[in-house]
RNA sequence: GCCGAAGUGGCGGAAUUGGCAGACGCGAUGGACUCAAAAUCCAUUGCCCUCCGGGGCGUGUGGGUUCGAUUCCCACCUUCGGCACCA
C-alpha cells in the first residue's frame, strides 16, 4: 500500500482539473432543457490574501458544486475579485504601493491560494470589478438608471468620514462610525449622486415573501426599510392662509394634540416667524439647532422654542402652538409633528420640559375618551374612522413613510469607476455618450485621499468637450462606490466576455435566479439590498426576466480569533501555511466539521491533525477493502446497509437540511464499521460508498482512492443512490419504559403489531420489577419503537 | 425602548415530525505493541450514589401542557444581532 501523501494526489489533480477546464460551465444552448444550477459565493475583496473565513465560505460552495454536477446539474461556480474601492485602496496606501499594482498581485496571490484548495471554480469566467472590460458596463448601467430616472445628484446631508475622507451611504455607518475604519462620522452638505432606491421601497418589502432567506436577514431588511403606515393630516395656519402637513402612525390620538413641532432646518421655520415679535430669536435657535452634530442632537435633551403662531387642529378646530424643536427631524415624514404628550413618550418630555397641556384620549381598556363622537371607539378602529372623518372634509389621507434613504453612492477616492458625466457651463450636467465608454480611469502619481477627489486635480481628464455642445467641460472626479460594481457582478459571470452589452438576457434568464447565494450577514442591509434593487430595476426595463437575484440565501458564521472576527493577515492561520502543513482535504473537512456552517467558529488549530489522522485511516482502510473481491450487486449485510443509510444521511444532509458537518461524522461511522469487518462480502461496496459520497469534501484524495478501487473521474459520476429496501432494518431495537422512563431495550423482529409489542413489555423482567403488581392505566405503542406502560 | 436569534458533558458539537439525550470528533484515564518514543490498535469516559445487580439526577432558571419535552406554551436570566428622538 503506497503511502498517503496529501502534496502529491492534491497537485496531481488539480493539475487534471487545470488541464480538462474540468469545472467550466457550457453556455445555455437555445431551447436545451438542461438542469442548471446557479452556486455563487460572495466574491472577495483582493485587500490582502485569503483567511479561514473564505476557507469555510468556499468549500461549503464546493460541497454544493460537486453534490449538484454529481446530481445531474449543470453548475455555474464562477469566482471573481471585488477589486474597485476603498479595501484595495486602502490596502495599497499601507503597502506603499498603485492600487493596480497591489491589487493584481493581491488577485494572482489569492488564485493560487484558491487553486490550492482545490476549488471547483470554473476559471473562463473570472470578473474583476477593476478591468476595463467590466466597469465598462458599470458605467454603462450608471447611465441607464439616470436615463430611467433613478440616479440623481442632489446637494444633502451626508455621511463623511474623516479617515477614509469620503462620504459613507446610510447603510455603511454603524453606531455613527465608518464600518470599515471605526471612524466617527461627520455629517457634511455636499452635492451627492444617489441611487433612487426609495423608489422601490414596497417591492423590496413585499418581495421578501417571495425569496428563500434566512428570517433575520428579512427582519434586518424590514428594519431598514422601516415601513409605517399612517396617514397625513392637515394642520391649518389661520393668520397666514396656510396649510401645514403631517405624517403620523396615531390618527386615534389626534384629539390629544396639544401642540405642534416644526424641524429647525424646516422652510417653514421662516415663513411661520416672519413678522412675529420673537422672529430673530426663533431664527437664531433654528439656525443653531439645525446645524448641530447628529450625536449632540441625539442627546435627548429636549430644547425649542415657541414660534408665537398656532396651528388649528382640524379634528375639534382646537389652537395649538407651533414650536421649533430640534427633536423633531426634517429627513422623516414631512419635517413637522402634531405632539400628543399623553401617549407619546417624546412628546411627554416635551411638555414636561415646557409645561404644555397634556390631555389623555386613550382609556386603559383601549377605547377612546376626550374624544368628541369617537368617544368609546376601540383605538386600532378610530384610526379609520378619525382618517375616513377627516378625508371626507379634505383634511387628511392615508400615507406611508418609509426609514430607507436614497443610496449615495459617489466617493471623493480614486480607485473606482470613474462616473460617466461632464458638467458644462451651458448644458449643465451631460451624461457621456454610450458610444464614448468607459471613461477610462486615468493613472495617477498621487491617489491618496486629500478631501478632494484626486480625479479633480488631474486636469488632462478633467478638461473634456461637452458631449452636447462642443464648448469647455469638466468631468465629473468623483467615483463610484464598491457597492455599485457589486450590484451586478453575479450577472456578468452568465455572459463574462460579451463586448457589446453588459450581458446578454438568454444567458443570464437561463442561470439566473442564483440557486444558492452564501456570504456574510454583515452584507445584509447593504449588498443584498442593493443587489435586489438593481435587478428589479432592470427588469422593469426589459433587461432581464426575474424579479429577485438571490431564490437561496445562507450566512456562514465567523472564524474567530480571541473572539474577533479573522483578518486578512493573522500569523500562523494563513491558508498556505495550514495547506503546506496538512493538505487541502485535511483542512476542508476540518473547517466543516468544526459545527454548522452558520455559527462561528472559534479558531484553532487543534482541530486539524485529528482531521489528518482521519484521512489517513480513511486511505488505509479504503486500501484493505480494495483488495477484497467486488461486492455482488444488492450485497445485503448490516455492513451493507450501514452504506445505504450514510448515503442516504448524507445525501438528506446537504439537499434537503443543508448542513455540512454531520456528513462527515456520517462517512466517520461508516469507516469504523468497514475497519471492523474488513472481510465482509459488503467491504468494497461499503469502501466505494464513502469515497463516493466523501468526494465533495476531499476531492483529491477520494479521487485517487477512486481509481485505486479501479474506477475513474468521480468528479462526473453520478451521485449514489440508497437501495430503500435496505434502509429498512428487519429487526429493530424496541425502548421499553415505564412511566415514561426507560427500564429496558430488546430486540425485536421489525413490523410486529402493537399487542405483539406490549407482549415484549409485559415480558421484561425489568419492565416488571418497575410496574411491580401495579394497575396498568394506559399503554402507548409507537410502533417499531417503543412501548410505554403507565401504572 | 421595539424586533429577532441563541443557551446541551472538561471542549467542538449530535438528536431531522413530541418518543433511547450526548452520535461523530477532541481531550482524559487504563491497557497492547516498542529498548523507548511517535504512529497505530483495544477499553472506559455526563454527574452523583452503589452491596457492581442497579438506583437517582441531568439539555440556562422557574412553571405549564403531555403517558412522554433539548423539542410545544408562559415567565424570567444571560449572550449575541438589527432598529431607535422615525412621529
Amino acid at each position: 500500500m503506497d503511502r498517503y501523501d496529501a502534496h502529491e494526489i492534491e497537485a496531481k489533480w488539480q493539475a487534471v482539473w487545470e488541464d480538462e477546464q474540468a469545472f467550466h460551465a457550457a453556455d445555455p444552448e437555445p431551447g436545451d432543457d438542461k438542469a442548471r444550477f446557479y452556486m455563487l459565493e460572495m466574491l472577495p475583496y483582493p485587500s490582502g490574501q485569503l483567511h479561514m473565513g473564505h476557507v469555510l465560505n468556499y468549500t461549503m460552495g464546493d460541497v454544493v458544486t460537486h453534490f449538484r454536477r454529481r446530481t445531474g446539474h449543470e453548475v455555474l461556480r464562477p469566482m471573481g475579485f471585488d477589486s474597485f474601492g476603498l479595501p484595495a485602496e486602502n490596502a495599497a496606501i499601507r503597502e506603499g504601493g498603485h492600487p493596480l499594482e497591489i491589487t493584481e498581485r493581491n488577485i494572482a496571490t489569492i488564485t493560487n491560494q484558491m487553486r490550492r484548495m482545490g476549488w471547483a471554480i470554473d476559471w473562463q469566467r473570472v470578473v474583476s470589478a477593476h478591468e476595463t472590460t467590466y466597469y465598462h458596463w458599470t458605467q454603462w448601467l450608471f447611465l441607464k438608471f439616470l436615463e430611467k430616472g433613478l440616479v440623481y445628484r442632489k446637494e444633502a446631508p451626508v455621511n463623511w468620514c474623516p479617515n477614509d475622507q469620503t462620504v459613507l451611504a446610510n447603510e455603511h455607518v454603524v453606531d455613527g462610525k465608518c464600518w470599515r475604519c471605526g471612524a466617527v462620522v461627520e455629517a457634511r452638505n455636499m452635492a451627492q449622486w444617489f441611487f433612487k432606491i426609495t423608489a422601490y421601497a414596497d417591492q423590496l418589502l413585499d418581495d421578501l415573501a417571495t425569496i428563500d432567506w434566512p428570517e433575520r436577514t428579512k427582519k434586518i431588511q424590514t428594519n431598514w426599510i422601516g415601513r409605517s403606515d399612517g396617514a397625513e393630516v392637515l394642520f391649518r395656519v389661520d393668520e397666514l392662509d396656510i396649510d401645514i402637513a403631517v405624517f403620523t402612525t396615531r390618527p386615534d390620538t389626534l384629539f390629544g394634540a396639544t401642540f405642534f413641532v416644526v424641524a429647525p432646518e424646516s422652510p417653514l421655520v421662516d415663513t411661520l416667524v416672519d413678522g412675529t415679535a420673537d422672529a430673530d430669536e426663533v431664527r437664531a435657535y433654528a439656525r443653531v439647532a439645525g446645524a448641530r452634530p447628529t450625536e449632540e442632537r441625539e442627546q435627548r435633551e429636549k430644547t425649542g422654542v415657541f414660534t408665537g403662531r398656532y396651528a388649528t387642529n382640524p379634528v375639534n378646530g382646537e389652537r395649538i402652538p407651533i414650536w421649533v424643536a430640534d427633536y423633531v427631524l426634517m429627513e422623516y415624514g414631512t419635517g413637522a409633528i402634531m405632539a400628543v404628550p399623553a401617549h407619546d413618550e417624546r412628546d411627554a418630555e416635551f411638555a414636561a420640559a415646557f409645561a404644555l397641556p397634556v390631555v389623555a384620549v386613550i382609556s386603559e381598556d383601549g377605547t377612546l375618551v376626550n374624544s368628541g363622537e369617537f368617544n368609546g371607539q376601540e383605538a386600532n378602529a378610530a384610526k379609520g374612522a378619525i382618517v375616513q372623518w377627516l378625508s371626507e372634509h379634505g383634511r387628511a389621507k392615508q400615507a406611508i413613510n418609509y426609514r430607507l434613504r436614497d443610496w449615495s453612492f459617489s466617493r471623493q477616492r480614486y480607485w473606482g469607476a470613474p462616473i460617466p458625466v461632464v458638467y458644462c457651463e451651458t448644458c449643465g450636467i451631460v451624461p457621456v455618450p454610450e458610444s464614448d465608454l468607459p471613461v477610462l480611469l486615468p493613472e495617477v502619481e498621487d491617489y491618496r485621499p486629500k478631501g478632494k477627489p484626486p480625479l479633480a486635480s488631474n486636469e488632462e481628464f478633467m478638461n473634456v468637450a461637452c458631449p452636447s455642445c462642443g464648448g469647455a467641460g469638466r468631468r465629473e472626479a468623483d467615483t463610484m462606490d464598491t457597492f455599485v460594481d457589486s450590484s451586478w457582478y453575479y450577472l456578468r459571470y452568465c455572459d463574462p466576455h460579451n463586448a457589446e452589452a453588459p450581458f446578454e438576457r438568454r444567458l443570464v434568464d437561463a442561470w439566473m435566479p442564483i440557486d444558492q447565494y452564501i456570504g456574510g450577514i454583515d452584507h445584509a442591509k447593504g449588498h443584498l439590498l442593493y443587489s435586489r434593487f438593481f435587478v428589479k430595476a432592470m427588469n422593469d426595463w426589459g433587461m432581464l426576466g426575474f424579479r429577485e437575484p438571490f431564490q437561496r440565501l445562507f450566512h456562514q458564521g465567523w472564524v474567530l480569533l480571541d473572539g474577533r472576527k479573522m483578518s486578512k493577515s493573522q500569523a500562523g492561520v494563513s491558508p498556505d501555511e495550514l495547506v503546506d502543513q496538512f493538505g487541502a482535504d485535511a483542512i476542508r473537512i476540518y473547517i466543516l466539521f468544526q459545527g454548522p456552517a452558520d455559527q462561528d467558529i472559534n479558531w484553532s488549530p487543534d482541530g486539524i491533525e485529528p482531521m489528518v489522522r482521519f484521512v489517513r485511516r480513511f486511505w488505509r482502510v479504503v486500501h484493505e477493502a480494495a483488495a477484497q473481491p467486488e461486492s455482488p450487486a444488492g450485497v445485503d449485510t448490516a455492513l451493507a446497509r450501514k452504506a445505504h443509510e450514510t448515503i442516504a444521511r448524507v445525501t438528506d444532509d446537504i439537499d434537503r437540511r443543508f448542513v455540512f458537518n454531520t456528513p462527515i461524522a456520517a462517512v466517520m461511522e461508516l469507516v469504523n464499521e468497514l475497519s471492523k469487518k474488513p472481510d465482509d462480502p459488503a467491504a468494497r461496496f461499503a469502501a466505494e460508498t464513502a469515497v463516493s459520497v466523501l468526494q465533495p469534501y476531499a476531492p483529491h484524495v477520494c479521487e485517487e482512492l477512486w481509481g485505486m478501487l479501479g474506477k475513474s473521474r468521480l468528479w462526473d459520476s453520478p451521485w449514489p443512490v440508497a437501495d430503500e429496501a435496505l434502509l429498512v432494518h428487519d429487526e429493530v431495537e424496541l425502548v421499553l419504559q415505564v412511566n415514561g422512563k426507560v427500564r429496558d431495550r430488546v430486540r425485536v423482529p421489525a413490523g410486529l403489531s402493537d399487542d405483539e409489542l406490549i407482549e415484549r413489555a409485559r415480558a421484561s423482567e425489568k419492565v416488571q420489577a418497575h410496574v411491580n403488581g401495579g394497575d396498568e392505566q394506559r399503554v402507548i405503542v409507537v410502533p417499531d419503537k417503543l412501548v410505554n406502560i403507565v401504572v
